[in-house]
Order: structure tokens, then C-alpha cells, then sequence
RNA sequence: GCGCCCAUGGCUCAGCUGGAUAGAGCGUCGGACUACGAAUCCGAAGGUCCUAGGUUCGAAUCCUAGUGGGCGUACCA
């Protein structure tokens, strides 16, 4: 309805423009939007204000032309109103609504998609965490909007690959193999004491036990032949509880990229070198620095240390240039907040690699407050007492663990109660739309065991539906793809769990308001088709969101 | 010190990229089940949108300076 009205302002500016109405040639952005207040129509438009400085005229006045000049050929206004300092409302008529519902029908699980992508390709890139302990309930909030921002764009016509990044490289690889090192000696019955720096969770315990179970006490004097043995078994073993981790939380990726390959294949001596015969990266004795600043960043960063060994940047240099170069289009990082201060080297990287600096966007996920209760959970990465992906999927489930993840701005902070995650109550949101989808199920349940059909779009008659209460539940029906377009484009998942709350509300309401099944065999069908097509419409959302939709609660 | 993020009813948060009288949920108070699922609905109370300036027809939203909180400022990842 929005774009139906946006094309009816465009084509009256168009006339404006050829009649002498309004000066100029160029058609600006029009904006249509939906007022709070129902006095103010259904739909307004502010732009005649916003065409009032160029035209050097008074906003009413424009406002007065453009209405003059618009050709309702669908039939679909009420009346339009000029208000206010200059807005234009658009009153529909009571049956043109009902006849959006066609769409509905005509798309089913479809309904919601768009084009707005283009076919453009699109990777995104999300948890990345080391492989070197199991993931924790930060990397789950990551997980989860990383996902659903793959599944948004997705629907909107982008060719979309999820990727995990795995630094299996470095230091802090070492640093693991050491760790399983040191607990499997201890498993000898050495008497060491087991450093500080080292991984300090008992799954460490568990890879040393596994290691003596498959080599004995060969390695227990061979500390040099054991630490490449041990790291590769230990990442391994903990990627794979990673992945299976992701799995239990609905997430699954297309690829899982390799640090170490980089390095393998020469790509990041490659690049480094490159950049260097480019001027972008100089040296300083044996660093090597990636000149940053020419774009922007505060100062230079080192990719290359005095020692000889490259730093993660390097490596990450390397890997953006490997995406742009599989040919993705636009590459999206999900990261968590505390990575910010990394965002400007890399656009400068992918700006010095010749790209623009929006082909690379950075989504920032801030941290989770874990509580049960209202009391915070204490958690030390340090000790290795965290609470993991798994633990919180298996206590609160994978649709609650998901959408209580989705509801805020990943901008912001999360409190994440594991009491109210759980509980089936009011206060726990995801089941308040799924009751609402459960809800219609039921009544068509009740609607078929009393002989009716549950009906197509043409099979009703559609200029029934005039209540209030249905116009709303039409209206809100009827914008679910501009919210899925909005959330796509600003890369915001939270938006579609606040649009199924205010659609799960809107049915809510009418439920309660009007009787589905009644006398009244035709209106019958047709309130059917408008809470089926609500079904839908839930459906579809919850999952964009990977949260099921059940029939029974 | 510098940089980024955040600040909206008692609590947790939205606010469609600058629009008309700032909205939800929880909590509080008062109502609605011998009609399709009460995990629901209806109503009420509750706000200097952190502060002070500025930009313009118009600011919670943009700019500047503060205040308070989080994070980052490595030849760690």
C-alpha cells in the first residue's frame, strides 16, 4: 500500500513539474509513513514540507498542488487531507484494504521476500571464535544474529554464505597445545604445577585424557614431538564440539575457513608483499607496517614484528582479500563490541586493496549479562568457569535461547535471564507469538470439524472484512515486507521480533473482539482467511528469526 | 589523555534514519472465561527523552561542550 502510494505522489510531482505547478525537474526521495495518531490518516507524506525550501513556496501551498494533481486510478482513497504545517494524509477506503490480503495468498511462505539484494553477493562472517574452548554465551548472542541477518538477507535477494573464520594460528594455539601438554602429565602422575597463562577449564583434562587414551606415555618425555600433536588434536576436537554446539542453536554455516591455510598457501606473504610495492606497508628494521593512517586510522599498525612473525592483522588481511576475491560483493563481520577498535584498519585494508569502504560492514554485538533470577551468574573465563552454548540451549531451549537473543539492538546490552528464558509464562515473549500462531491453528481446527473449508483468497468475500479490528490486523499483515526491506538494509534483526509482538498483539486483540467461527457462514470465511493469512505471516517471520511456529502449545 | 558505544516512566527496552499529542512489555491498581486456547484481552496511574547550548518550519533522533556507565587504546587474539 506504502509503494502504491509513493508512486501515486511521484507521478503527481511529475505532473506538477510538466504543468508549471512546481518549478524544477527533479523528483526527490518521497518518504510515506504511517502516523501515530488515526486522525492524521492512515498513511502521511511530508513532502511538500521537504520541497518547500527549493520551491520557495509555503508547504501547504505545494501540498495544495500536488494533491490537485494526483489521479486515484485504483480507487483506493478515501480522501487525503492537507494538515498540519504541510502534511499529506491519505485516507484508504474501508475495501481497498481487504483486497491486500490477495498477496498473502498468492505468495504463501513467500510472502516477505524481496528483490532489494539485486542477486548481489554477500558473505557474512560470524563467531570466529579460537578453537580454543568451548563457546560461551557471548558467542551464542553473535551466533544468533549473525544467522538471522544471513537469513534477512537472504529473503531479500542476496546470494548469501555464512562463514566462521578459525584463527588455528598463532600464539595461543601453542599456548593450547601446551595446556593439554602439562594436564597430561599430570595424568602420568608428574608432580608439575600447571602455568597460569594456560587454558585452566577441565576440558583440557578431558583432550589429555583422550591424548594418553590413544598414545600412551610416549609423549611424556618428548615435549617438542607432543606440542604440534596435542594442538591439532585439541582444535580439532574442540572445533567439532563447536560446530556440533552451533547446531543445537539452529546455526550451521556454509564454511568454516582456515587461518592456517593462508599461511600455507602463501597468501599472506603474498598480499604483504603486494601492498608493499603498492606503499602501502613500509619497513622499520624487521617490523613491518601497514601504513593505516593514509586512510584514516589513528596510527600504523604492524603486521609483520620484529621477530619475523606476522600478526593476527596480517593474517586478516589476507583473509579479506581472499573473500573479495571468491567474489563477494559485500562482506558483513559480525563482531563483538569489545573488537571496535579494529574497524578502522580494516577498512582501511580493503580501501587499500582497492575497495570502497562500505563493501566491508561491521556489526557489533555488545556483551551478555548472563542472570538466573535477576542475579548475575558468575562467570571467569580465566578460572574456565563460563557457562556454555550448550548449557543455555539445553536449559532454556534452542526458540527461547534464539529470540530472547533477537530482541534487543545488538548494539546494546543484553540481560539474559535464564529463569525467564525459560519460563512459560507472560513474561516470556516468544511464547506470546507462538500462542498467537497456536491460537489460530486451534480455531481452524474447530473451523474444519464443523464442516467448513479453510479458504483461498477467492473464495471469500473480502469487503466483510471492515472492523476495525480487522482493518488493524490487515494493516500490520500488509507491512511485513517493508519491516523485513528496513531490517535488511540496516542490518537490524531486532526489528522483526518487535513487528511479530505488534502483530501477535494486533490478532490478540481482534480474537478477543470477534468471533471467528459464527452463524455468519460467509464472514466466517472470511475471518478464516484473515487469520490464515496471519499464520502466515508469523510464520514466515518466526522463521527469518529460526524459532518455531508450533500448532500446539 | 585519545577513540568508539550507551543514557527514554519503578525495571527491561522500542522509537521506522528529522515529523504531528514520545510508545511497548514487566511491575502496580481496577476489570473480562457456562462462545473458537485466560500462555489471552480491556482500562488506569506512571516521562525535565542525562544536562546546557546550537542547527530549522519541526529534534529523543543531527552538531558542540559537559555529566555518568561500558569497551578499546599491544610488535595479544
Amino acid at each position: 500500500m506504502k509503494n502504491k502510494l509513493v508512486e501515486l505522489l511521484k507521478q503527481s510531482i511529475d505532473n506538477c513539474l510538466k504543468n508549471g505547478d512546481l518549478k524544477g525537474t527533479e523528483i526527490p526521495l518521497i518518504e510515506v509513513e504511517l502516523p501515530r495518531e488515526g486522525a492524521h490518516g492512515d498513511y502521511a507524506s511530508n513532502i511538500a514540507m521537504v520541497l518547500a525550501s527549493s520551491q520557495r513556496n509555503a508547504p501547504r501551498k505545494i501540498a495544495e498542488r500536488i494533491v490537485g494533481n494526483i489521479s486515484d486510478n485504483e480507487k483506493l482513497l478515501e480522501k487525503i487531507e492537507i494538515a498540519g504545517p504541510g502534511f499529506i494524509n491519505f485516507f484508504i477506503k474501508n475495501n481497498a484494504w481487504s483486497t491486500l490480503l490477495k498477496e498473502v495468498d498468492r505468495l504463501g511462505d513467500r510472502y516477505g521476500e524481496s528483490k532489494i539484494g539485486n542477486g548481489l553477493k554477500v558473505q557474512v562472517e560470524f563467531v570466529s571464535a579460537n578453537p580454543t574452548g568451548p563457546l560461551h554465551i557471548g558467542h551464542a548472542r553473535g551466533a544468533v544474529i549473525g544467522d538471522v541477518i544471513a537469513n534477512i538477507l537472504s529473503a531479500s535477494g542476496f546470494l548469501v554464505s555464512r562463514e566462521y573464520y578459525i584463527n588455528d594460528a598463532g600464539n595461543q594455539m601453542n599456548m593450547l597445545g601446551e595446556s593439554v601438554y602439562y594436564r597430561y602429565l599430570e595424568l602420568m602422575g608428574e608432580n608439575i604445577s600447571f602455568p597460569d597463562n594456560c587454558y585452566q577449564g577441565d576440558y583440557i583434562k578431558d583432550l589429555a585424557f583422550e591424548v594418553r587414551e590413544n598414545h600412551g606415555d610416549r609423549f611424556r618425555s618428548d615435549k617438542d614431538g607432543a606440542i604440534p600433536v596435542m594442538t591439532e588434536y585439541a582444535a580439532g576436537s574442540i572445533l567439532e564440539g563447536i560446530k556440533e554446539d552451533l547446531e543445537t542453536l539452529g546455526v550451521v554455516f556454509n564454511r568454516y575457513f582456515s587461518e592456517k591455510e593462508l599461511y600455507k598457501n602463501n597468501s599472506v606473504e603474498d598480499i604483504l608483499n603486494k601492498l608493499q610495492e603498492e606503499g602501502f606497508i613500509y619497513k622499520e628494521g624487521a617490523t613491518r607496517w601497514f601504513k593505516t593512517t593514509a586512510f584514516g586510522d589513528e596510527k600504523d599498525r604492524v603486521v609483520v614484528r620484529e621477530n619475523g612473525a606476522p600478526t593476527y592483522f596480517a593474517a586478516d588481511i589476507a583473509y579479506h582479500l581472499n573473500k573479495y576475491e571468491r567474489g563477494f560483493d559485500k562482506v558483513i563481520n559480525v563482531w563483538g563490541a569489545d573488537h571496535h577498535g579494529y574497524i578502522p584498519r580494516m577498512q582501511a585494508c580493503i580501501q587499500a586493496m582497492g575497495r570502497k569502504k562500505e563493501d566491508l560492514a561491521v556489526v557489533l554485538v555488545q556483551l551478555v549479562n548472563l542472570l538466573r533470577g535477576g542475579l548475575p551468574v558468575p562467570m571467569s573465563t580465566r578460572a574456565g568457569e563460563f557457562v556454555t552454548i550448550r548449557e543455555v540451549t539445553e536449559e532454556v531451549g534452542k526458540d527461547a535461547a534464539r529470540y530472547n537473543f533477537l530482541m534487543r539492538r545488538s548494539n546494546s546490552h543484553l540481560d539474559f535471564d535464564l529463569e525467564l528464558a525459560k519460563a512459560q509464562s507472560n513474561e516470556n515473549p516468544v511464547y506470546y507469538v507462538q500462542y498467537a500462531h497456536a491460537r489460530i491453528c486451534s480455531i481452524m481446527r474447530n473451523a474444519l470439524e464443523q464442516g467448513y473449508q479453510i479458504p483461498e483468497y477467492k473464495d471469500i468475500s473480502s469487503e466483510l472484512l471492515t472492523a476495525d479490528e480487522e482493518r488493524d490486523l490487515i494493516k500490520i499483515i500488509n507491512s511485513f515486507p517493508e519491516i523485513v526491506e528496513g531490517s535488511a538494509h540496516a542490518l537490524e534483526p531486532h526489528r522483526i521480533p518487535y513487528y511479530i509482538n505488534d502483530l501477535a498483539s494486533v490478532f490478540h486483540g481482534f480474537y478477543n473482539k470477534n468471533k471467528v467461527v459464527s452463524d455468519n457462514a460467509e464472514l466466517t470465511k472470511a475471518r478464516l482467511f484473515l487469520i490464515k493469512s496471519a499464520a502466515t505471516v508469523i510464520r514466515n517471520a518466526l522463521k527469518l528469526l529460526g524459532v518455531s511456529a508450533p500448532e500446539r502449545m
